[in-house]
DNA sequence: TCCCTTTTTGGTATCGATACCACTCTTGAT
DNA sequence: ATCAAGAGTGGTATCGATACCAAAAAGGGA
């Protein structure tokens, strides 16, 4: 930066300027600088910056998993929209251990972020302890917390439950499962069967619910292909399933075709997630799209301007019940 | 620090020996130290040490999606593996648009990474400027280059294509036609319509490549879907479809599956990349599998220890031509 | 022309850690 | 008992930017 000075003739301070408020620079000025910076190919050093304003210009962000192409979605548009803005994301995975949330965001907050984006609602209290202990803002996605600790960005997965419920009903099936949803540390998914089950409740049917807690059963498309040995033969009166996620979903679908039963007229299915297969010719899922990208970007607006944010506290995307095929 | 030094009295340079090299302080000091540590729930500034040390244990990562399966489990890799070592990752991603990468690397290098990961292949000389200016390790990954700028983690996708096409013709197949992979930017999957054409000339048949460059498609699973009314229809002698990834070649089972066309015997279906659902009983997909979180593990390795991994300069994780039921 | 306000500019201290060097205190060999 | 080698410890300068304050230059009204 000294060498940038010395070639434009100014002071250190004012190559700082033009990079960081080029309003307040002349233009004669800002003009020489910034060929020296070209000539000298000189690349600024954020860390310095970071240690002398306190503002690191970088966020951090601790998902469960990147793994999933709905949250990889939020990631990009998380991504994009801070570096649009001049803003990097620090990224770390925690794979759905809850353990690991703490030295996660230890090691987070030792690189100084201007705020941080956590995607589960459920927090250790040494967790707790630390984001009370930082004054940046704290945005907690996807599955709106009761009470959140600051900024919340998502949706109601109860509410996303009892609206596909009540869809199935709307159709006249008497009869309606949900299927899946039960795995350890997953609680969204656990929510909308909370939904489901208020949905039928309200409609006095009684509810279904497969595998029960303590049956050790595959996830994903796996466990869709084992409805029908293992719910519907149990209870072969079940005229729709609501399955947790679209690949349970295309799994049921999947195996549904194999076997001739007709859908939606023997057995309605519906799914949840906007998986890209899912929507497609060949499975043409009725199915419930969160808009992914649509958090991250709100949540990005929600850390560059947290006092806005506040204000609302609650930032509810919603999400589109998309009726197709299979129901 | 300085409190922490203070309560624990002794000198903050011991302080941040208890930290970085635990084995050089006498036992006496360092439980004294981390008690205090504790005490006053003190998280160490790294922007600071990174100032001092020239060392941000941070790695940069430029990838083109997130928003792909695998790519997400060579991200999981890398960002788990590195977390362990004690470092973190900031992720930038450039949606496979080529002119945002030089932006993206100027702002990662204001970072001052340790060492940098790229998912492309190809750079603009802007960028490859920038990255000979900066003295720390550039890992290339999935693609390995005839000439990496320093080290690469990948595999052939000219040998994958080969080593499929080799396998359907192995089965019998004379009318083996290639479909997808002229999606702009896209050159993974142009370098195994490579291999495939090389392996169908060594066989002395002819290739057969659809859709060719200036028709407009859906790409995914769509295009898949598309392939009866396009390719099939003019070419109704094809007899085996090699698809540029799983996603289209499920689209083509779907498909298959609705016209009453027998998979294998009618018509041969493969798939590359190893995606959760084509490897599923409803699909049992014959297809290539990539080892992508293994090649984030590998980048992360070499980001640790980049001299070891100089000496090889390119790491070949090879791939698993996995055959099921559609071939 | 002069004085006052506003804009533009630069000097210096500072952020919080680590590198480097110097010093003390052990330990063990002679 | 003496000395050398090595382990453990602390003081101070330093990394490269920005905050803060002060000073200089530019504009505007009397």
């Amino acid at each position: 930066m000294k060498d940038v000075a010395d070639l434009a003739s100014v002071g250190t301070i004012t190559v700082s300027r033009v990079l960081r408020t080029p309003e307040k620079v002349s233009e004669a000025k800002r003009n020489r600088v910034q060929k020296a910076i070209e000539q000298l190919g000189y690349v600024p050093d954020n860390t310095a910056g970071a240690l002398s304003s306190n503002k690191s210009r970088v966020f951090g962000a601790i998902v469960s998993t990147v793994n999933d192409s709905v949250f990889a979605q939020t990631l990009d548009g998380l991504s994009s929209t801070l570096r649009a803005a001049g803003y990097e994301l620090l990224l770390t995975s925690t794979n759905y251990d809850p353990t690991v949330e703490e030295d996660a965001l230890r090691a987070l907050l030792a690189r100084r972020p201007d705020g941080i984006v956590l995607t589960s609602t459920s927090h250790s209290s040494g967790v707790k302890n630390l984001l009370k202990s930082v004054n940046i803002p704290i945005v907690e996605i996807w599955q709106l917390p009761a009470q959140p600790l600051d900024i919340a960005v998502g949706f109601s997965n109860f509410q996303a439950g009892y609206d596909m419920a009540h869809h199935l009903i709307g159709k006249g099936k008497k009869n309606i499962a949900f299927i899946g949803g039960n795995e350890p540390g997953n609680d969204r998914g656990r929510r909308r069967r909370d939904g489901y089950i208020a949905a039928l409740a309200d409609a006095k049917l009684p509810p279904i619910i497969w595998p029960s807690e303590d049956q050790d059963l595959p996830s994903g498309i796996e466990l869709g292909a084992a409805v029908f040995e293992g719910c519907l033969k149990v209870n072969p009166a079940i005229n729709a399933v609501m399955c947790v996620s679209d690949q349970v979903a295309v799994g049921v679908l999947c195996e549904a075709r194999r076997r001739g039963v007709e859908v939606p007229a023997g057995l309605s299915v519906s799914g949840f997630g906007g998986f890209e297969l899912a929507m497609s010719s060949g499975f043409d899922l009725t199915t419930i799209e969160i808009p992914g990208r649509e958090i991250g970007v709100a949540s990005a607006k929600a850390l560059l301007d947290p006092e806005a944010a506040r204000a609302k506290k609650v930032i509810d995307v919603g999400y589109t019940l998309i009726e197709r095929g299979t129901t």
